[in-house]
RNA sequence: GCGCCCUUAGCUCAGUAGGAUAGAGCAACAGCCUUCUAAGCUGUGGGUCAGAGGUUCGAAUCCUCUAGGGCGCGCCA
């Protein structure tokens, strides 16, 4: 598999050598794409295949191979031979391994920062949960994955605009309303608001099984709302409120906030001007008494802009709520992370803005992730079946407090740590796999603190900090390393820039969650082998590499939006 | 029925411009703490990359078909 490194320097010493005794055959440019990471770790750092010249000199790939290893020489590479139809280079350790970790603790935290724009807007809609409904574990996905976005772009050079596009309007509320008239008590909402609102969303489902008229009562109650009916109204907010406060507490527990809470219902006094844009454009159609766009022409099924008594729909506020964030953010990218399921609804809503003309409509994307599972299916709010999260992350948090009490029971400030630990292995279970895969829901998996997981990783970075504390480890001088152990170490630490940049392209945050659990690795076969604490004259370049890896391991962790504790 | 996605070790998953001997973690088994945090490290076993064709010097990776699973497909969001 090929691997682009980040060695620049050294791929391009290598790449001139080569390119010099190519006679012209390939370009510099060429021979630097061509160049990759040999597969193993004996057959050295820097391989070149031979299969392309083959063709063109009609010649064995080894052969060819053979002639080249003979004739490139370079100071930075130690050795070069051939192998089968690569040519492999070692490169000098002692010197790269000098130039890099000096350029990683001279940059510090900024290390592995790419400047692709200065400070563009990227709006990112994620998290968005649903006003009077628990926070589900699926709302978790959208809010760690937008989260750990936000981050990466914003190390990428952009400035992320954080939006929770609550779901606080709609026909749910129509039947909460109407289920609150016929069953509910204040007092006991009061008490426990989301608790109590969901039982009352269950129960409408329940009975509105047998009597379709709870549905109408529903569409009609939700009427009266967007007419700004007072009862309704109050009641809204009311939810509204309560539900905000039972959020808030959870998104203080992942560090995560947000720039704009401006959800669904902000844009009810908006969506005229697009609505009539749409009319003036001629896009809409009657159909069955519903206001429509239709998309046959892209083989999809139409976008429903009106429903038959006038009231508006998702995909209303959603266009409504894409020309408002446009227009108020200039935004370079529009991000929505919405789960998997909506696919066809953002292709809708993006196919009617570029019908109406919006140049940008291009520049949104949606970012879908997969579900999470309970017996192989999809959970249902409409039937109870959720897990609540704030559950889960007090079970996590629990837990690591236990473990604490076994294996560092001398340890300070104990509840806070069990807290960064415990949110830490749930954040990062969620976003070590591609977010595509469904995940079925597994609270022991969630909750494991060895091997690949969260708590891993930290627990590196911590082993790495205490070192450094034992050593007083000012300086930031080195002298470079020569061993293969840290050498691994290094060339990982080397790679943090391009993890980066390929989270950016694919958004995908699994991209840095496995880039860590590679170089924990690493560093803790380096920490078993090597006694890092030993005074002799390697002394100082050792503790620059504990460094660096510390420094790598927090940012990456920052990322993710997992927080790295100096002790543990 | 149509559309999108998925299938790699017992389990959870990497393998993102086609390249060398398909890798981790968990679980199982065997070792390593009088020395830097054992939430760790070392070793062993474990594979028809769902199946069948095709393209290619070369396919887990690209194309076609088949099987199995998930999701979506007008007045929910």
């Amino acid at each position: 598999m090929k691997r682009r490194l980040k060695i620049m320097d050294a791929v391009k010493a290598y790449a001139v050598e080569m390119t010099v005794h190519l006679n012209g055959l390939l370009k510099l440019g060429e021979v630097m794409n061509l160049i990759e990471k040999p597969k193993f770790e004996e057959q050295g750092d820097l391989a070149f295949p031979c299969f392309t010249l083959a063709k063109e000199l009609r010649k064995a790939p080894n052969i060819i191979a053979q002639e080249l290893a003979g004739k490139i020489d370079h100071p930075i590479l130690e050795k070069v031979v051939a192998d089968g139809p690569y040519v492999n280079a070692f490169l000098n350790k002692r010197m790269v391994s000098k130039h890099a970790l000096t350029s990683i603790l001279k940059d510090g935290s900024a290390y592995g920062s790419i400047n692709y724009a200065e400070k563009k807007n990227i709006t990112i809609d994620f998290s968005s949960p649903n006003i009077a409904k628990p926070f589900s574990m699926g709302h978790l996905r959208s809010t760690v994955i937008g989260n750990s976005l936000a981050n990466i772009v914003e190390k990428c050079g952009y400035q992320a605009i954080r939006i929770n596009h609550l779901g606080d309007w709609g026909t749910q509320f129509g039947k909460l309303i109407v289920a609150y008239k016929l069953w509910g008590n204040e007092a006991r909402v009061k008490e426990e608001p989301i608790q109590e609102l969901l039982k009352l969303y269950v129960q409408f489902h329940a009975e509105a099984e047998n009597d379709s008229r709870l549905e109408d009562d529903a569409r009609a109650w939700f009427k009266k709302l967007e007419d700004g009916n007072e009862e309704a109204l109050s009641l809204w907010t009311w939810f509204r409120d309560e539900s905000l406060q039972e959020f808030g507490k959870i998104y203080n527990l992942l560090g995560v906030h947000f720039d704009s809470y401006h959800g669904e219902a902000f844009y009810n006094d908006k969506m005229e001007r697009i609505v009539s844009r749409l009319e003036e454009s001629d896009l809409l159609q009657v159909s069955d008494g519903a206001e429509v766009v239709d998309l046959a022409e892209h083989d999809l099924a139409p976008c429903l802009i009106k429903k038959s008594d006038g009231a508006t729909l998702y995909a209303t506020r959603d266009l409504t709520a894409a020309v408002y964030r446009q227009e108020t953010y200039e935004f370079e990218r529009s991000y929505y992370v919405v789960g998997h399921e909506q696919s066809l609804h953002f292709e809708q809503i993006f196919l009617v803005l570029q019908k109406l003309g919006y140049d940008w409509a291009k520049q949104l994307t949606h970012i879908p992730f997969g579900f999470i599972l309970k017996d192989g299916k999809k959970m249902s709010t409409r039937k109870g079946k959720v897990v609540l999260l704030e559950e889960v992350i007090q079970e996590a948090i629990r837990l690591a407090e236990q473990i604490i009490a076994e294996k560092n029971p001398s340890l300070q400030n104990k509840a806070d740590i069990a807290e960064v630990v415990g949110v830490g292995a749930i954040i990062f279970h969620d976003l070590k796999n591609d977010r595509q895969n469904n995940i079925e829901f597994s609270l022991e998996d969630m909750l494991k603190f060895e091997g690949a997981t969260g708590p891993y990783v930290q627990y590196t970075h911590a082993r790495a900090c205490s070192i450094l504390r034992k050593a007083e480890y000012e300086d930031t001088a080195t002298k470079g390393l020569n061993d293969s152990y840290s050498w691994s170490v290094v060339k990982l630490l080397m790679e943090f820039p391009a993890a980066i940049e390929r989270s950016f392209n694919y958004q995908a945050p699994s991209q840095i969650a496995k880039y860590l659990i590679d170089l924990s690795q690493e560093f803790n076969k380096y920490y078993g082998n090597i006694k890092i604490l030993s005074e002799d004259e390697e002394l100082e370049s050792r503790l620059g590499l504990v460094k660096a890896t510390t420094i790598v391991l927090k940012e990456g962790l920052r990322l993710l939006g997992v927080k790295a504790p100096d002790e543990m």
